[in-house]
DNA sequence: TCAATATTAGTAATGATAATTATTATTGAA
DNA sequence: TTCAATAATAATTATCATTACTAATATTGA
């Protein structure tokens, strides 16, 4: 009995290359829809199921950003993101993790700190400039 | 028509009460729970209306902290958490905003940059030490 | 070849939160 | 005071994201 047993199944495998060629973080919704067009037969249940699956191998990361819907992202490296409050769209930092961070509280809490997670906020461009923008979304 | 109709119903008070009296971050079921033991006849609805409410109205933080629920907070001023992967419990971490850390990414992306969100993940005191601890909840 | 195992599509269930609605409470002008 | 306008409530229903279940299909390796 090989340990080993995940499958690489078309499914997963048209998942990872979409999360792959995008930095968009995408929800498991628009994972979905793109996926069901190489696809059309795979089952939202599928996504979700196979999402949680590879990020808990490690080959994806599971967000846990602002708003309402997790976001999965093809790097697996730890790095921070910004998010617009207007559209909720999600863009990698151009900032390097900051490990002094974790030093800072180290002793000064009674927690075991294991990581950080670190989120800007604001309007991506195309939600800041023009007066109006894209409809406020909630969250 | 006074433009300040807001009214500061025995509700919307014991509600602000408890959330003042406490410090650590509660979930609207919980406020709830707590809540009716002086109110056995509110509802959950208006713990979520009021909850948003007083956080529109800057009277309370809703706090985005991973994990499936939103989180209230008394304090109103930017502060940081720490939150326990394992019971979910979300402490204040003690550890001054970082300024810096907007004035670092300023100019590196094509966002308006309005502010940040910084939490610490690890293990609590009653989670961390003995092995076991509680049931690791997910997310 | 074939039984054990993994994975799927489809669907139902769950959990958090928001919206609706009919009723009650408060307000302020007449 | 009285009463219409407004605000807020309790109760209920709906929505949205996610997970669980289930029966069918696919893959594996002895
Ligand atoms: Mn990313
Ligand atoms: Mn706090
Ligand atoms: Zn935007
Ligand atoms: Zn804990």
């Amino acid at each position: 009995m090989s340990n080993t047993d995940f499958r690489l199944t078309p499914q997963r495998k048209i998942i990872l290359e979409e999360l792959m060629e995008t930095d968009t973080h995408l929800t498991a919704a628009e994972v979905y829809e793109i996926v069901r067009a190489r696809l059309p037969r795979i089952s939202l249940g599928t996504v979700y199921r196979n999402l949680e699956t590879l990020s808990q191998l490690g080959m994806i990361q599971k967000l846990e950003v602002g708003g309402t819907q997790k976001r999965f992202d093809g790097k697996t490296n730890i790095h921070y993101h910004v998010r617009c409050l207007s559209c909720g769209r999600v863009d990698d930092a151009p900032i390097e993790p900051q490990t002094a961070l974790e030093e800072a509280i180290e002793g000064l809490t009674d927690y075991e700190i294991i990581g950080h997670r670190l989120e800007f906020v604001g309007l991506c461009l195309k939600c800041g400039k023009k007066p109006g923008g894209e409809a406020r979304t909630r969250a």
